[in-house]
DNA sequence: GGTCTGTAATGATCTATGTGATTATGCTAT
DNA sequence: ATAGCATAATCACATAGATCATTACAGACC
């Protein structure tokens, strides 16, 4: 899918960008706010350990989880050109990050190339995941969202070298409520969509476990939602 | 709310991504497709008359307009780095765009970091806009999502210099079934949200023409789904 | 001038999802 | 060991928005 040639750049990128930190990782409990919303953002994030929830609350309390953040990830790279931020960053499990000034990783991305490129990279991959989530909200009903959640996050994961392509299962650091807040749904209706997964034995989720009964059956049911890429890519 | 000493990098950029065009700039006639859903995609366009959408058309036939782009915007950034396009771009209404190699911008990416900072600017630009349309998508009632779209289209309308800030109207070409995939919602219901704006005396929305008749009114009902930028920038 | 075809307006139902409320099931802490 | 609290599982009921159907209108084309 991608273009070949990139590879060796990403890689030097990820290391130059790494250089750049100014000081130790930093590390955060799960609960824990990475950045405020509404802080003016002074840095960039690497995150290395853990995983992330970008997390916007409306003035009336309700919530939206807007995207998630695995490890490998540049975090909140918004606050290169953007001084205030309109979300939240929140650790769904305890976090390792490392910080990288805003202002200094503009400059580095100025004076060498593969970080352009590797920003970019990491800017378009965030564009497509968001493309297919907006698809998603849109058009998808609870099941093909809940469906292709546990699909793509799966695949995400084995893009990253996190987990085996082959195993059946896959640690979810997220409450029932997190993974509503990130599909635009209701608890209630979550829970009802996981008992039909269970119930039709396609999939169980529990204990922040989510566990592969019928892997076809599941991207037969998410089909309709998923891009071209992730049908493919899926087993 | 940009960090101000960008802009003039900014318009360096656009003019260094203009001068590497391959030929005179290409016209599309409205409904025309700039680019088919499954194509590898060899080009990135700068749009310079006209608007756009990024269509994403179900296999099952749904549809979900998944982005608007306007005069100045850069298309398909993606094409830089993956090689298959999971949307179309159709043209909304008569289009003019330059098309630019990608392998040539990538290329001149490297070499200009203008040219790197104008698309990662682009980039974040985008994904701003796509965090907000998530949250409304999840989480905004029809109404919210109606009213908060003619009012963002309006600000980034002004922001790019299209329209009169002062203005109490603009045009908008796209039909009620055109709304209505772009905001996950049908045609009955988007045509109802327009009766209520109607009867409410908050605007009017007709032969491609949104006129405000109360715009803080408008702004209060859209209020919660606008992000910290939006809400200030409304007029 | 009339006929098509796309677009818009509106009413009458239906349904997927939300709301509210209750009970069960763990952890964590004392 | 027990109290307390977050999470999860379900039920009964409410509603926003979808679906189906009809009518009206305006521009394009003959």
């Amino acid at each position: 899918m991608h273009r070949p040639e990139l590879r060796a750049i990403l890689e030097r990128g990820d290391r130059a960008i790494t250089a750049l930190a100014n000081a130790e990782p930093t590390r955060f409990h799960t609960r824990d706010e990475v950045a405020a919303q509404g802080d003016g953002l002074a840095h960039v994030y690497r995150l290395t350990e853990g995983w992330c929830a970008r997390v916007r609350t409306l003035p009336d309390a309700r919530v939206q989880i807007i995207a998630l953040y695995i490890p490998g990830d540049l975090m909140a790279l918004k606050a290169m050109f953007v001084a205030e931020q309109a979300d939240a960053i929140h650790a769904l499990s305890p976090v390792t990050a490392v910080a990288i000034d805003q202002a200094r990783l503009r400059a580095a991305m100025i004076e060498d190339p593969d970080i352009a490129v590797r920003i970019s990279f990491q800017l378009v991959d965030e564009e497509r995941r968001l493309h297919n989530r907006v698809v998603r909200l849109g058009q998808g009903d609870a099941a093909e969202r809940v469906a292709a959640m546990l699909l793509t996050v799966r695949a995400r994961l084995v893009r990253a070298g996190l987990i085996d392509p082959k195993a059946r299962h896959y640690r979810l650091p997220m409450t029932q409520v997190q993974i509503s807040e990130f599909l635009g749904l209701t608890p209630v209706h979550v829970n009802r969509i996981f008992r039909r997964l269970r119930e039709e034995k396609l999939a169980t989720i529990g204990s922040s476990e989510v566990r592969f009964l019928d892997f076809d059956g599941l991207a037969r049911l998410a089909a309709p939602v998923l891009d071209a890429f992730e049908r493919g890519a899926a087993h």
